[in-house]
DNA sequence: AATGCCTAACAAAGATGCCC
DNA sequence: GGGCATCTTTGTTAGGCATT
């Protein structure tokens, strides 16, 4: 993949957060809480970067992928190729603050992560650097193996609980698609019945609670506000 | 307002290395 | 050699901002 594409022309897929107010926007940015990032950071200065199997036995981080924890402690680490730390009991907030101040014209970044732009490593080349690391970062065994991990009481309740509030967004999402469709309706009345006569205050009222709508959450909104 | 560009996040697939 | 785990690359989707 050379450059990103944009979206496609003409019509899109779906209604966008710059289409309309915000109505998408309730949504915090996917991937990672700074909690669950701070559990990661944990749980790799404990079992070791890479060692996702046994972050993923520990219960720490319910739902997370191995993709998904090596693609944060990329971003943790400030640089793409995680390799030089493999198996390493570090903090990678370390490596990442320090990656952060790396300066030249040779240093090539994407998002935000140093990339590696010459050739690709070799196996020597890569047991040298993790020696080094290990040297120069590696917590002592006392630290690391005392470190605590958050246990969700129950992994499966915490599950159920993700699995309803899906549900709840589902409909959540319903109910606002319903809310445009209808603004777009009334939006389009209102247009055809003032350049036919002007509007009386009996009409504003009428208008009003039609763009009263119930929410998932038990409340009542007046559409015309958003 | 509509559309394009860039970035961020993620999943999937392919590549590689290790262990039995 | 096969299976498994991990690493790396590629492709897709979506949000934010700029431009027309």
């Amino acid at each position: 993949m050379s450059t990103p594409r944009s979206m496609t022309a003409g019509a899109r897929n779906i209604l966008r957060s710059n289409d309309s107010a915000s109505l998408w926007n309730y949504t915090v940015a996917p991937g990672w809480s700074i909690n669950e990032a701070e559990i990661l950071r944990k749980a790799l200065m404990k079992f070791g970067v890479g060692n996702w199997s046994k972050i993923i036995e520990s219960n720490c981080l319910v739902g997370k992928t191995n993709a998904q924890m090596n693609l944060q402690t990329q971003r943790m680490l400030g640089q793409q190729s995680t390799a030089e730390f493999a198996g390493l009991h570090i903090d990678p907030r370390l490596i990442g603050q320090k990656n952060s101040l790396i300066q030249g014209e040779h240093i090539r970044r994407k998002n935000g992560c140093i990339v590696n732009t010459g050739a690709k490593l070799s196996r020597e080349e890569i047991r040298r650097r993790i020696a080094e690391n290990k040297e120069q970062y590696e917590l002592q065994e006392e630290e690391w193996s005392a470190i605590d991990l958050p246990l969700p009481e129950d992994p499966q309740l915490l599950l159920e609980a993700k699995r309803s509030e899906k549900v709840r967004l589902e409909l959540e999402l319903k109910n606002v698609q319903r809310q445009i469709a209808m603004l777009r309706k009334a939006g389009k009345r209102f247009e055809m019945e003032s350049s036919e006569s002007p509007k009386t205050e009996q009409d504003e009222e009428e208008h009003a609670e039609e763009i009263i709508e119930d929410q998932p959450n038990g409340k009542r909104i007046r559409l015309d506000a958003c």
